[in-house]
DNA sequence: CGGACTTCTGGACAGTCGTCAAGACTTTCT
DNA sequence: AGAAAGTCTTGACGACTGTCCAGAAGTCCG
C-alpha cells in the first residue's frame, strides 16, 4: 500500500466516521425527544437530511445505531465535570461547584440524560446492550471518583466509601431530581443541590 | 354499554375487578419478562388463560392495564420493609436487616424491579404516566423514611438528611445493584449490602 | 325452556415497524 | 473520457401493533 492510496483510504474511512457521526446526532436529538421506546427509523431520518435507507448505509441494525449515538454523547459527558477538578482550589468550593454543575446539567441536557437512563433500563431486559452499558457506567463511575477522591484530597480526610456506592448515591440523587425537575416541579434543582451538599461531605470521616 | 367505566359501576363489581386483577398479573408476569417497550397485548393474553381481545373489555387502553399492573405490584410492595420496622430492637439489627432485606429483594424481585424503573423512566417522556408514577414514588420515599427515622430513634441521633435525599440514595444503591446483579456480577448482592451498610450511619449526626 | 344479559373469541382493520435490495445519482480513479 | 466505487433514494416485504367489532359461548332469571 503506497503512501497515497493509504491516504486516500483513510480519507474515505474519515468521511464514512464524519456521516456516522452526522446521523448520530439526528438520531439523539429524536431519542431524546422521544424515547428508546417510540423511536422509529424512519422518524429519525425524518430528522435528519437523509432518508430511512441510509441507516442501513450506516449502521447494521437499530441497535448498533442507537449504542453509537449514546456513545457518542457520553464520550463528550464524561468529561464535562474534569474542569471543576482541574481548577478547584478548596474541599468547599469543589462541593458547590459539584453541587452547581449537576444542577445545571439536569437543567440544560435533562433530555440526553433521560435517554441514557432508558437505555440504562433497556440493557436490565435486553441482554446484547449490557456489555455497552455497564463500560459507560464503568467511566461515570469514574468520573464521580475522581470528584470525591480530589475531595478526599483537598479536605485531608480519607474516603469511607467504594467507588460504586459513591456513584450510585449521586446517581441517584441526579435521576431524582430529573424526574422532578421535568415533572415541572420549580424545586427540583435546589432540592439536587442541596442532596448534592450534604451527600459529599458523609464520604469521609468527619 | 361501549365504555369500561359503564360496567364497572354496574351489578357484579366484584367479578368484573376480580377479572381485572386475575388479567393485570398475567399482564406483570409478561410485563417484568419483556419490559414496557417490547410488551404487547397479544402478547400479555397469550400468557393468560383470555384471548387478546378480553383486554380492551376489562381495560380501556394499554396504558390504563400497565398503570393498573404496576399499582397493584406497588401497594403490596410498598409494605414490605414495614416489618424489619416493626421487629428491630436495635439501630445495628435495623441496619443489618434493612440490608440484607433490600439484597433478598433484589435477588429474588429483580425483575419486578426493572419494570417499575422502566416504567418510572418511561414518565420522563410520557406526561401521562407522570402522575401516576409520582404518586408512587412518594409512597416509596415514605417506605425508606420510616426506616430511617425508626434507625435514628434507636440510635438516640438526629437525622442530617431531607426524605428525598435519603430515598435517592439507597434506590441509587438499589438500581446500581439490580443492574449488575442481573448482568451476572456475583457480588452485586453483597456490595449492595455494603453500601446500605456504609449509607445509613452517614444520614445521621455522627 | 327461552330470552336477556354478560363475557369472551377470533378475525379484520389501518397503521407502524425494521430490514432489504434494485437502481439512480455522485465522486473518484484510470 | 469511461469505468469503478461509493453514496443515497425509493418502494416493497412480512411481521407486528392497538383497537374495534360481529357474533359465539356462557350465565342468570323468570
Amino acid at each position: 500500500m503506497t503512501d497515497v492510496s493509504d491516504r486516500i483510504s483513510r480519507r474515505q474511512v474519515d468521511k464514512f466516521a464524519e456521516r456516522r457521526a452526522q446521523l448520530a446526532t439526528s438520531a439523539l436529538r429524536t431519542l431524546s425527544e422521544l424515547g428508546y421506546a417510540r423511536t422509529s427509523l424512519r422518524e429519525i431520518a425524518q430528522n435528519s437530511d437523509f432518508s430511512h435507507g441510509v441507516l442501513h448505509y450506516y449502521f447494521r441494525d437499530k441497535v448498533e445505531l442507537i449504542m453509537f449515538c449514546v456513545k457518542l454523547y457520553k464520550a463528550e459527558c464524561v468529561t464535562r465535570y474534569d474542569q471543576i477538578v482541574a481548577t478547584a482550589r478548596t474541599a468547599d468550593q469543589l462541593r458547590v461547584d459539584f453541587a452547581q454543575a449537576l444542577a445545571t446539567t439536569c437543567d440544560e441536557d435533562g433530555t440526553m440524560h433521560r435517554l441514557w437512563y432508558d437505555l440504562r433500563n433497556q440493557a436490565l431486559f435486553e441482554e446484547s446492550f449490557r456489555e455497552d452499558v455497564l463500560e459507560i457506567d464503568q467511566t461515570l463511575e469514574l468520573m464521580i471518583w475522581r470528584i470525591v477522591s480530589t475531595y478526599a484530597d483537598l479536605s485531608g480526610k480519607p474516603i469511607t466509601v467504594s467507588p460504586a456506592t459513591a456513584y450510585a448515591q449521586f446517581d441517584g440523587l441526579f435521576q431524582q431530581a430529573l424526574l422532578r425537575h421535568l415533572s415541572g416541579d420549580p424545586k427540583a434543582l435546589d432540592t439536587l443541590k442541596d442532596g448534592v451538599d450534604k451527600t459529599l461531605p458523609k464520604l469521609l470521616i468527619p
